[in-house]
DNA sequence: GCTACTATTAACTATTAAGTTAATTAAAAC
DNA sequence: GTTTTAATTAACTTAATAGTTAATAGTAGC
């Protein structure tokens, strides 16, 4: 056997290497961008193959970014009720996944009009993370009247646009945003502005009512930061 | 002059024609994407006269960035001082760009390590609008001791995201973040999380600074809407 | 009006990319 | 051990792309 390689045929080795090789040269070019060369390069497959395990770029981009999204699909369903900490649950385990963040973006600029790849099934996911808020909001862990999808929106762009945008994150904060500093620094601010978002009640709600929602939000607030204090001796002050 | 199509030459209006052309296709396309036969078929000149006017297509792209980002330095200058009319301002002006946007993404997902094109316009740019935020902070309009870089990250996210990630709105919202009725529900709300972000002081001050940043605060609010009385009345019941 | 310059048109070139065809060979089936 | 199947390697094909070369013709200068 020298100087001779034995092939050992695995033809789901092979795909499994095509997929892990095709999913980062995707994240890092997009449909367009990639090479089915470098991705059999990287695979160290011969390119043929590809075609033989997944039919065509197009298909293999398809199977890549499913098994992304149904991968990530844990991300809603393991979000934490309270406001603050459903933002730093994202942000940790959503806005620094990179790759999924790229096939995203990808997604986005790609500019299709048509149906997205598992439209249905995020589609869903969505409405329950919707869903979740209004609870949330009804239970009055959030305050009345805001717009609940702008929240929603909102929330995903604090999550996951130092990770989409990072030139603009090295501009401002001289750091990238996979910076463990960085990170550090984000997780601070979004537990912050998740308490600033999720606390005093909308101005326009009765007294009776926000009498209410204060002793619950001071309630459930009692293991907050000393920034919850305030609200309390408001409380105080009008009764 | 029967049939007979005269040419007239003009180097400026072609290279203006070009410019137009290159800004729409770099834009919907990326640099890699967008094709120069496309470009000269958009602006009705021949192919050729790109690389006389521009040298090549590389080149074509960087002024062509150079000058969107230029044309859009308006936008931090113009900003108002007051926090939630800041937000919605960089909305209405930048967030509805999509040429703009589109140019950012693309940039952002090219994956270039090197010297950003107007990199130091760019920053320069960027420390003043983080400035302006230090003194709106110093001054008592925003709360003390939160991160200004983090801050001005989360603006830029709150503003541009629909248009970075519309697939992402469409599936939230069901509208496309260009549509007027989603511009308004945005708007709504960033002017709500401006002014929550804005609002109450840390709890930490002294009373004394919070009834001045109280009055301060009213006077400022006086033009806004009615969720702005509301505190007055508070404002009333402590004194 | 003639000449020189240059803006414009048309055609060509070398390289690259996705996909295809042909050949080889590992391993399962008999 | 032999045959068949299918996993793998190698080479080929067609179309597209940025850039280049050659030719044409509008217009400024004299």
């Amino acid at each position: 056997m020298a100087g001779q390689r034995t092939i050992i045929r695995d033809l789901n080795r092979t795909r499994d290497k095509i997929f892990a090789a095709a999913l980062t040269e995707f994240s890092a070019k997009g449909f367009a961008g990639a090479r089915v060369d470098a991705i059999a390069r990287r695979a160290r497959v011969n390119k043929r193959m590809l075609y033989y395990c997944f039919g065509t770029k197009q298909d293999l981009y398809r199977e890549v970014l499913r098994r992304k999204i149904s991968q990530r699909a844990d991300l809603i369903d393991s979000t934490p009720d309270k406001f603050a900490d459903a933002l730093l649950h994202l942000y940790k385990l959503g806005g620094t996944d990179r790759d999924f963040t790229r096939l995203m973006e990808w997604e986005a600029i790609d500019n299709g009009r048509g149906k997205l790849i598992a439209e249905t099934e995020r589609r869903e996911l969505f409405e329950k993370a919707v869903a979740r808020l209004r609870r949330a909001q009804r239970d009055g862990f959030l305050p009345k009247q805001i717009d609940l999808t702008q929240l929603f929106i909102s929330m995903l762009a604090l999550v996951i646009f130092p990770m989409v945008m990072p030139q603009i994150v090295r501009l401002i904060s001289d750091m990238e945003p996979g910076d463990p500093r960085f990170v550090r620094r984000r997780a601070a601010f979004l537990r912050w502005i998740g308490d600033r978002i999720s606390g005093d009640p909308a101005a326009t709600s009765s007294t009776a009512d926000k009498v209410n929602r204060r002793h619950t939000e001071f309630a459930a607030g009692v293991s907050h930061s000393k920034t919850r204090i305030h609200p309390a001796k408001k409380l105080a002050g009008l009764r």
